[in-house]
DNA sequence: TGAATCCCTAGTGTTATACTTGGTATTTCA
DNA sequence: TGAAATACCAAGTATAACACTAGGGATTCA
């Protein structure tokens, strides 16, 4: 029941990119270097949430990457989606493709993966890129430090 | 974020006893053809539940396996931690051994996970195999089919 | 023109998963 | 008493996903 690198990653990327919201094009090694990413591998995962149209990029020297709408507007659970595909703790019950796994009786641990994804969606789905920047601000005033040097 | 086939196909064997509790010992070739899983390959899962002291084993002909408690006081959480190792979408967030992932900042992504986690705990400890069982009788009931023929 | 950046494709070592294979030990029952 | 039915145990294996790395091409700015 793990998240895998992708969504970590990403995530973490996407939180990174909303603290810049405004500022323009945020370069890949930026990202990787704050958040210690491959930025090799950073890369393949950005170019998902690009073609999925959460970010945009802008090519050549000054170049960089920058949300395609506010933080206001992407969940976490865009992000996860679009880079883990649907949550779900068992194929039976992903959202498109449910499968009838057993014809003749009614199953019930179906029942208990369909609350599990719900749980889990509700969540993802609740907390928004601006929830997160205002957390991190919260908790990180008064310290004397400045997160992006 | 799937849950692997030792904690589905565990959940499985342990409703199937649930469904027998009190009949005595059920053999696992039973529990394997009700629900289609190979026969060797659930003897492994099983041999963890019962190192973990959730069921009982009798050997011999007529010998099988059975529930070490009441339906009432098993519950899900207790099937799939015993399978699967405590639930946690990032390892920085596992029960027991929380890692400080990032010393200078505040982790926001760690909120999430920590949230995350929390929901899906709070759904598999409130379900028992009692719960299970009743739900399984009440969708079943008045279709003229008997699970355990 | 050259540095900084994004973009693309392919390869690779490691690990976990989901089994299979082939046995041994114990108990019941005819 | 012997055969069948069961639990118990240890090892091997094919596949796939994960988490990258490597190497280069295209675009833009100064």
């Amino acid at each position: 029941m793990k998240l895998s690198t992708k969504g970590r990653y990403g995530l973490k990327a996407m939180f990174e990119l909303a603290l810049h919201y405004g500022e323009g094009p945020t370069p890949l090694k930026n990202i990787a270097d704050s958040q210690d990413i491959s930025e090799h591998y950073l890369e393949q995962l950005i170019a998902v949430l690009r073609k999925s149209g959460l970010v945009n990029s802008v090519r050549g020297a000054q170049g960089g990457y920058l949300l395609n709408d506010s933080p206001k507007n992407i969940t976490v659970g865009n992000v996860i989606r679009a880079l883990e595909g649907d949550i779900a703790p068992a194929d039976c019950v992903l959202e498109n493709e449910e499968v009838n796994c057993d014809k003749l009786n009614y199953c019930v641990t179906k029942t208990i993966w369909m609350k599990i994804r719900d749980s889990i969606n509700d969540v993802i789905d609740s907390i928004t890129l601006q929830d997160m920047v205002d957390e991190h601000k919260e908790k990180n005033e008064g310290q004397g430090y400045m997160y992006y040097i």
